[in-house]
RNA sequence: GACCCCGUAGCUCAGCUGGACAGAGCAACAGCCUUCUAAGCUGUGGGUCAGAGGUUCGAAUCCUCUCGGGGUCGCCA
């Protein structure tokens, strides 16, 4: 349960029960009424606006309403004390008996904890990662790769009913880049000298096996043929190999997207034909004229009539082209029908993961969404991840562009593990630039937020270790109202905010706040530790009260508990030990 | 030229969709500890939230403009 959302509840209960007794106008809008952990600990356990947010509608000064309300929550079981404060606010005490009530439920619903029905099974896409099939994703895909993968964990926690996807661009002129990259390989395998790579192919050796496989598969059956006969087996075959390359890359990131969604499947069910058939039906397609792009004007470009799509009537920059000169079908028409095909497999929310390099693309995303959507009810949202920076030992990693000297997501992953990787990707708002350091991820200090979160799960580790069977074995409920102590309560508290802090991360779609939720909770937990250093008596074990080491223990199995589903939504694996 | 993101302590960054005197970690300074619960602890100082207007009970947060940093513009994918 979120406390937050139940107090929540319970004020704007008697705010309707003061309606209907006359204290207070009838049909007040209470959307605005929030119960939140206040600034301060000294305030008290919550604070509500309540007051300040309803004086206006209802024409009293905040500090009367506040009076009225505060006279009805003194009623309230679990309610110790409440006073006004500031401009209208009121804090709230909770009696000392709710916390063990909460820990308890806490400790019973397990890594269950922090589980919401907020999304109500909702039907949510994210897609993610989406790099063309021409090669290894490389480091540049990392971001949005952790990011979309937690923010779909984050939101299937949240209660929605997630889907995770990877539209392979397997249609266009780059896959027959590909193919004729993946054709002078095979040559080479037939054992032919083929030199330089020409520019404008993919040069990278990762090509070889492809070649290889073409040549064990066909000998030297595509050798003396046309290239309008062996381009679609080749380039097939390279598709099917660089998807497997990519779907091994995010496996080592522990990412595993249940749906492939393939650009060109669209083209041969006719997909795109109906897209464009539907649109042209609803007067939405028009032939005309485009302006010049702005900036510097692209070679060949010239002003002709084409088939436009009208996306400035749903909020973006200009019409978008659907058709290219030579009759063939943009990039942009198959992405409306893909868009199509998502809405009508019935998602509600089409979450798009992309670098901040397609930010031009947000506004065509969302126009499309808008235009397939009709009268149907479906959110399009777009989050951008800036670009990371490599660093080793506070130097910049040089990356060549030249062949194949990049660095790939595999390098990453294979010197500093996928679970360092995640964390650190996370450890940041995605639209902040992200610096790094395979040196200072990898140190074993303080310093070092993986590390730091990591120790606190592992400290819990050893102290079941070492707290022996009559401990551990222990059938007795724990009594938490032993648990008295100022860092103790500020740990139950922390614990406390985790629901909420799940429900407020998914609905802005920002999986960072459960790192940065996880570090506070990981320090919380390492001050109480370090207090049992100077105290003895604050020891979770204490050999001669068998009560309170109980009690401590459990409370230590529910940090346990909300480290290990937090981290899990981050895909972060816990370690039992470092 | 247009659009998007960013600008918060010396540094790196949070800031819970508009709440109380703006927070954390480094660094700095001052103490404490030498530990089988290794990878220290406690405290202190430090801010014109880029700037200027506006919205309102209340703005780092929303709106407008300006300055500064980054990104994007295509019949490409």
């Amino acid at each position: 349960m979120n406390l937050f959302a139940h107090f929540q509840q319970i004020v704007r209960a008697e705010i309707e029960a003061l309606a209907k007794a006359g204290k207070l106008p009838a049909g007040l809008d209470v959307s605005r009424v929030a119960v939140e952990p206040p600034r301060e600990a000294s305030h008290g356990d919550l604070a509500t606006n309540a007051a300040m947010v309803l004086a206006k509608p209802a024409g009293l000064q905040p500090r009367g309403l506040a009076q009225l309300l505060v006279g009805r929550l003194a009623d309230n079981p679990d309610i110790q004390s409440t006073d006004i404060a500031g401009p209208g606010f009121i804090n709230i005490r909770l009696k000392p008996a709710f916390w063990p009530k909460l820990l308890a439920s806490a400790l019973a619903l397990g890594d269950g904890y922090g589980r919401s029905t907020l999304g109500a099974g909702g039907k949510v896409n994210v897609e993610y990662v989406s790099a063309n099939p021409t090669g290894p994703l490389h480091v540049g895909h990392c971001r949005g790769a952790v990011f979309g993968d937690a923010l779909a964990e984050l939101l299937s926690v949240a209660g929605f009913a997630v889907t995770r996807e990877y539209y392979i661009n397997d249609a266009g002129a780059q896959v027959d880049v590909l193919a004729r990259s993946a054709y002078l390989r095979y040559r080479e395998a037939l054992g032919e000298d083929i030199g330089e790579i020409p520019s404008g192919l993919y040069p990278g050796d990762y090509l070889k096996p492809v070649g290889e496989a073409l040549a064990r598969e066909h000998g030297r059956s595509l050798r003396d043929r046309s290239e309008e006969f062996w381009l679609p087996i080749v380039r097939d075959k390279a598709i099917a190999m660089m998807m497997d390359l990519i779907r091994d890359d995010l496996a080592a990131l522990n990412i595993h997207q249940e749906v492939f969604a393939s650009e060109k499947s669209l083209h041969e069910t006719g997909e795109v034909d109906r897209t464009v058939e539907d649109l042209r039906a609803r007067g939405l397609i028009y032939e005309g004229r485009l302006p010049p792009p702005k900036g510097e004007l692209p070679e060949d470009w010239e002003d002709r009539e084409q088939t436009l799509f009208r996306a400035t009537q749903f909020g973006d920059d200009i019409d978008r082209p659907l058709i290219k000169s030579d009759g063939s079908y943009t990039y942009f028409a198959s992405d409306i029908a893909y868009s199509r095909h998502k809405i009508r497999r019935d998602f509600k929310e089409l979450v798009y993961v992309l670098g901040a390099d397609h930010s031009g693309y947000v506004k065509r995303l969302e126009a499309i969404g808008a235009a397939n959507a009709g009268n149907r009810d479906v959110k399009v949202i777009v989050r951008l991840c800036q670009l990371v920076k490599l660093f080793r030992g506070g130097e910049p990693v040089r990356m060549s562009k030249r062949a194949g000297e990049f660095v790939t997501l595999r390098d990453v992953v294979e010197e500093v593990g996928p679970d360092v990787v995640r964390f650190m990707m996370l450890y940041r708002k995605n639209e902040a630039p992200l610096d790094f350091d395979f040196k200072k991820v990898t140190e074993q200090s303080k310093e070092n937020p993986v590390f730091y979160v990591q120790y606190a799960h592992a400290r819990i580790c050893s102290v079941f270790r070492n707290a022996g069977p009559a401990l551990t074995e222990s059938a007795e409920k724990p009594d938490f109202s032993r648990l008295v102590d100022e860092a103790e309560l500020q740990m139950v508290r922390r614990i406390g905010e985790y629901p909420r802090v799940v429900e407020a991360a998914a609905a802005a779609h920002e999986p960072h706040r459960i790192a940065f939720y996880l570090y506070d909770l990981a320090s919380d937990f390492h001050a109480l530790w370090n207090k049992g250093k100077e105290s003895p008596q604050l020891r979770f074990i204490l050999g001669s009260d068998m009560q309170t080491s109980l009690a401590r223990l459990a409370l230590l199995r529910v940090i346990r508990y909300v480290l290990a589903n937090g981290l899990r939504i981050l895909g972060v694996k816990p370690v039992e030990e470092m």
